[in-house]
DNA sequence: TAGTGTAATTGATACAGATCAATTCAGGGA
DNA sequence: TCCCTGAATTGATCTGTATCAATTACACTA
């Protein structure tokens, strides 16, 4: 993948890859003109940690590629990730001046930075950022409350069922919009999709609340079961994706729905 | 409790109980004077159902007093609590046309309601509405985040401790705003204070993805170690409000910071 | 004040997933 | 090509919570 970068690493927003997607997505030239003049950009390699929890919000930022996680841990060390960031999610409040949460990059990732005090009144004077922005939180509380029912109610196996799903789902979702192979997406045909796994098993568990070992068992029980095929650890391949949906055991429909509409 | 209400139940903003905090908090008086001639009340026994999961959105709403579950369902039946609304909460999304979840009473609700469509208008036209329900939705959000925690790690006398404290906590902060005892909350001194639970048992393992019977466990555990005392099995104090955050487990401090700040 | 239905508690047992403990596998560097 | 190291898998066992099953307490209604 390949778009106009200058010597720096900067990119035109023009030509930006999240460009109709993020945080961004319903502004005029003008403003654009703005955002490209307050931008900057940071990179980290996977397992870096990009923002600890309780740290002054220095920045706010967009994913423009790669996969970072948010993460919360109780004092003895048990963890649970709150938030999965791809490209195109939005990092950071307005207002907020301490991180509620640990973000770690889980693959090399890619920011789009603002500092958090001009772009707190960027968004005073832009109101196409703050719906933008109001409608992203809304999609991710959305997902949050889902995301609730599995961690509640959900079986292993069905968790990881559910964790295949969401992740084959928001990358197809990122490719639409990018309309080329993102990742390593691939949709050959509707009922067969493959792709790589974002996470490590140990992240995976940390995503579904369980442990390392549980994620390892239900993902070989999935394959045995025919549902989904491994090349590396890394890699899965879902033959049929109805047969996913349905071990994921949610209430058939609703998982590609609505989303706002209109 | 008493405010100015006219013979048909209708109640100006002007001394409304949730004036300070629900998304019409940061309304001109001119923008009240839209919000009061397109609002319109609603109300519900406990139990009754407000809304149901998939059906269509007719209306937005405030929950003015009494508390409100939404819940998610899968097909088994199995369910999980994925928003608790108390008063000043507000429930709908401008621009969603289904609802994605089913919203109950858990005691009398009284809503304070506006057609979507005029809603989603008035929204784009009113920059303090659409500011606010940003304000309101991040918070929500970082409540989500916490209750994942919860959800995904916590043990169950930990979830029942947490539980108690968010109520205990939210209580508080409406009792506060409101400048009145609200549902029964007292708060006599910092370290010793009284609520009743809103939920029943069922309500309560809904909430925190346990069973009815684990919840009567932990209850009666942490009365039988002396965190908290009953009267009848509905109203709750707690003589040590640092021991019952203690068995919440929760990273210590946090539980009552930031919060947005400035 | 008794009577009835629902909510909550308590007990016995089962089981899904955690924990502890080895292997085995995969991928990068010499 | 062969290590070498962290990641992943697999096995044996343990345990916290679910499940099944009564029993008890509570809040209405008559």
């Amino acid at each position: 993948m390949s778009w106009a970068v200058s010597p720096s690493g900067q990119v035109s927003c023009e030509s930006c890859p999240i460009r109709h997607r993020a945080v961004c997505a319903r502004c005029e030239p003008d403003e654009f003109a703005q955002l490209e003049s307050m931008k900057f950009y940071r990179t980290y390699e996977a397992g870096q940690t990009i923002l600890f929890g309780g740290d002054p919000l220095e920045f706010v930022a967009s994913v423009v590629s790669g996969v970072a996680m948010a993460t919360r841990t109780l004092e003895d060390g048990r963890t649970q990730m709150v938030g999965l960031l791809l490209p195109s999610d939005f990092i950071g409040r307005p207002g907020r001046k301490f991180a509620p949460f640990t973000v770690s990059a889980a693959t090399d990732v890619r920011l789009c930075c603002f500092r958090s005090k001009p772009f707190a009144n960027l968004i005073e004077a832009t109101p196409h950022i703050a719906q933008r922005l109001l409608e992203m939180t809304l999609d991710e509380l959305d997902a949050a409350r889902e995301w609730m029912l599995l961690l509640g109610r959900k079986t292993a196996r069905e968790k990881i069922a559910s964790f295949l799903a969401i992740i084959a789902r928001r990358y197809a979702a990122l490719a639409q919009s990018a309309e080329v192979g993102v990742n390593g997406v691939h949709l050959p045909a509707p009922q067969k999709l493959s792709f790589d796994l974002p996470l490590t098993r140990e992240s995976m568990s940390d995503y579904l609340g369980l442990t390392i070992e549980t994620v390892s068992r239900q993902i070989s029980a999935l394959k045995r079961d025919g549902v989904i095929t491994l090349e590396g650890n890394r890699h899965v391949s879902v033959p049929n994706l109805d047969r996913l949906l349905a071990e994921a055991g949610d209430d058939s429909e609703d998982v590609l729905h609505d989303s706002a509409a209109e």
